[in-house]
DNA sequence: AAATATACCCAAAACGTTTCGGATTTACTT
DNA sequence: AAGTAAATCCGAAACGTTTTGGGTATATTT
C-alpha cells in the first residue's frame, strides 16, 4: 500500500510538499503539483484516513445509533425510511456513516460514550431510543455532538428534529370528531416515548376544544407493536363497546386494531373508525386502506443529518427542527352510525 | 481525552505495560494490572481505535456497499432485510459496519477501491450491484476481501452468497404448470442481473421438462420496478391474450402486473394467475395475496456477514453459500379456466 | 545597493497506539 | 555458588498523516 513517503521519494520532494500539494495548498508550484499528482496516480495512491483522522482529530464519520434494527422491525418501515433519509444527505457530504448496533447484550459491556469515543465519531444520530434507556442520560452528560430524532432535548451539544406530535394527534382526533364521533378511544405506545406523551396531549386537546369528556379508561398502551396493539384494541372494545372510533399512535398498532375489530365483528369503517399515525407503507395496502397522520420520515432523517453536519461544520446554530404532519384520508374512517 | 500515556504517568509504569495490561497479556503482574485498570477507570479512558488500527493495519470495520438505498427503495424491502441480517450478525462480532453511499455522482469522483482503502475496511459486503457496474470489475481486480450477494463470483478474495435461482424459478413455473397453465409469460428484471439470467434458465427448464414450447415473445423486462413491471405486463397481455399465467422475477413487478391485470379487466387469479419472487412484506398484504417464491433475505445478509468475517479471521475457507427457496402458495394463482 | 516581499520548499514534531528486543529481578536447578 | 528459567517490566521504533516554524532563492521596491 503506497504512502505519501513513497510519493515524496519518487517525486524528489519532501513529504510536507506532497501533503500540501495533494490537499491543494497554495505554496507549491504548479509544476511540482503536477508532478506529484502524476506520481500519485502511477503508484495508485489512496490516502489513509486513519492516519489523517488521528492527527486532525476529526474522523469525518458520524455514528448512527438505531436500537432494535432487527428482523421484526422491517415491518415497521419508519426506521428504515429515516435511515434512508440520513443516508441520502450524508452521501452528498464528505462524511461517512458508521452503524452502531446496540443490541442489549453489547450494551452492558460497552457504554454509549465508549462506542462513540473509540471510533472517534464526530457526531451521532440517535433514533428509536426510549426515554428510560441508560444511553440517553449518557448523551446529555457526554460532550459528543448528538442529534436526537423524536426526543426534544436541547443543549450545547445536543439537538433534535421531530414532528409536531401534539398538533398531529389533535388533527387526527378532530377528524374523528368532525365525522360525529364522541366516544373516541386511544391506543398509545408506552410511557417511555416522548411522542406518546405528546400525542396524548393532542388527543386531550382535541376533546377539550370540542367540549367532549376525557375518559382515562378509553386509553390503552400497545407498545407500538401490531400484536400489543391488537390486544389493546380487544380490551378497549370489549370493555367499552360504546366506543365508535379509535385513534392509534402508530399505523402498526392501527393494523393490529383492525384485526381485533374484524374478530369482534365490527366492520371498519361502518361500525368502527380507525385512524393511525406515521403513514407507513402498509397503510395504503391493508384493506380498508388506513386513514392516518403522515409524517415525512425520509425528511426527518434527511434534516437530522443536515442539522448535525451543519453544526459540526459551524455553518449553523440551529438546534431544533419541528416538521409538519398531514392528514391522509383513506378508507378506515367514516361518519358515525346514528 | 485521556490517553494511554496519562494512565502510564499516573500509575507509574511505562506505556508498554499499560498497553499490555489492558490487552490482557500475561507478562504483567496481577497487582499492576489491577492498578492500571483502576486508573483507567478513574480517568474515564477509552482507547483510540484510529491509533490502534493504524499500527495494527486492521480497522475492525467492514464496509457495506448498497447501491440505490433511496426513498423509492423502501418499498422493496429486500435490501432492507438483507441489511438487517448483516447488521444482526455483525453486532454480535467485534466488527462495526460502515455504510458506503454510492450514489452516481460520488461514484465518478471516487472509485470503489478508493472508498474502501481510504477507510481501511477489512472487508466489504456488496449488495444490489449490476453486472455492468464499473465497481464490479474493480472488486475482482482489487485485493480487498469482498463478499457479493447474488453475484456468483469466486476467487482468492471474493466470495458470495446467493439462493438457488434456477431451482426457485423452476419451482414457480412448475407450480403454474401443475395448475394446468400452458401459456406462461415471464416478466424478468434486466439483462445486467445474474438473478435474471438464472431465473430465466429455471423458467425454460420447467417448460422443457413439461414438454411445453418456449416462446421468447412471452418474455418482457420490468427492471425490477413496480412501474416497469406494470408496463411489461400490459405489453405481454395485450399482445398475447392467450397467456393465462405470469411468472414475475420479483414481487414488486408482480404487484405492478396485478394492477395491469385489473386495468385490463382480467381478474386474478380466475382469469390470470400471477406468481412473484422474493416474498416481500407487501406480498401478504396486497389483495389477492401474492403467491411467490420466498427467499430468506434476512438469512442472506446474516450468512454473508458470517462468511466474510469467518474468512477475515481465517476460521473458515468457504467462499460460497447457496440458500434454499420456498414456494409460498397464496391467492394469486389458481387452476386454469377450461 | 539594500531592504523587503513573494514563491516555494523542508525538517521535525505530533497524533495514540502496538510490538520488538532486550533488561532487570527473583526463583529454581544443578 | 554458578547457571538457568521465569516473571515483570521498559525504551524506542513504527504506523501514515498534518502542521508548525522556519529556510532559501528570486523578484520587487525604495
Amino acid at each position: 500500500m503506497t504512502t505519501i513517503k513513497d510519493i515524496a521519494k519518487k517525486a524528489g520532494v519532501s513529504v510536507t510538499t506532497v501533503s500540501r500539494a495533494l490537499n491543494g495548498y497554495s505554496d507549491v508550484s504548479e509544476i511540482t503539483r503536477k508532478k506529484i499528482a502524476q506520481v500519485a496516480k502511477e503508484l495508485n495512491y489512496s490516502p489513509n484516513s486513519l492516519a489523517r483522522s488521528l492527527v486532525m482529530k476529526r474522523s469525518q464519520t458520524i455514528g448512527l445509533l438505531v436500537s432494535g434494527f432487527t428482523k421484526e422491525s422491517v415491518k415497521d418501515n419508519f426506521m428504515v425510511e429515516v435511515l434512508a433519509g440520513v443516508n441520502e444527505y450524508v452521501s452528498g457530504s464528505s462524511y461517512d456513516l458508521i452503524l452502531f448496533n446496540t443490541n442489549s447484550s453489547k450494551q452492558r459491556e460497552k457504554t454509549y460514550t465508549q462506542l462513540c469515543r473509540e471510533r472517534r465519531v464526530d457526531g451521532v444520530i440517535i433514533q428509536g431510543i426510549r426515554t428510560d434507556d441508560p444511553y440517553l442520560k449518557e448523551v446529555v452528560e457526554s460532550d459528543i455532538p448528538c442529534l436526537l430524532i423524536d426526543i426534544p432535548l436541547e443543549s450545547d451539544h445536543v439537538s433534535h428534529v421531530t414532528t409536531d406530535n401534539v398538533l398531529g394527534a389533535e388533527k387526527a382526533v378532530k377528524h374523528l370528531i368532525h365525522l360525529g364521533h364522541e366516544k373516541i378511544g386511544m391506543i398509545n405506545g408506552h410511557e417511555f416515548a416522548f411522542v406518546s406523551r405528546e400525542r396524548l396531549q393532542g388527543y386531550q386537546k382535541a376533546l377539550d376544544k370540542a367540549g367532549l369528556a376525557f375518559h382515562p379508561e378509553y386509553i390503552a398502551d400497545g407498545e407500538f407493536t401490531e400484536e400489543k396493539g391488537k390486544e389493546a384494541a380487544f380490551q378497549l372494545l370489549r370493555n367499552h363497546p360504546e366506543i365508535t372510533a379509535l385513534f392509534c399512535a402508530s399505523d402498526l398498532m392501527a393494523i393490529g386494531a383492525m384485526s381485533a375489530a374484524k374478530e369482534l365483528n365490527r366492520q371498519v369503517p361502518v361500525d368502527l373508525s380507525i385512524i393511525g399515525y406515521d403513514d407507513i407503507l402498509l397503510a395504503s395496502y391493508v384493506s380498508p386502506k388506513l386513514t392516518t397522520i403522515a409524517q415525512n420520515k425520509f425528511g426527518l432523517g434527511y434534516e437530522a443529518a443536515r442539522l448535525l453536519i451543519g453544526l459540526l461544520q459551524h455553518e449553523t446554530e440551529t438546534h431544533r427542527l419541528v416538521m409538519k404532519t398531514e392528514l391522509m384520508e383513506r378508507e378506515s374512517t367514516a361518519e358515525v352510525k346514528k
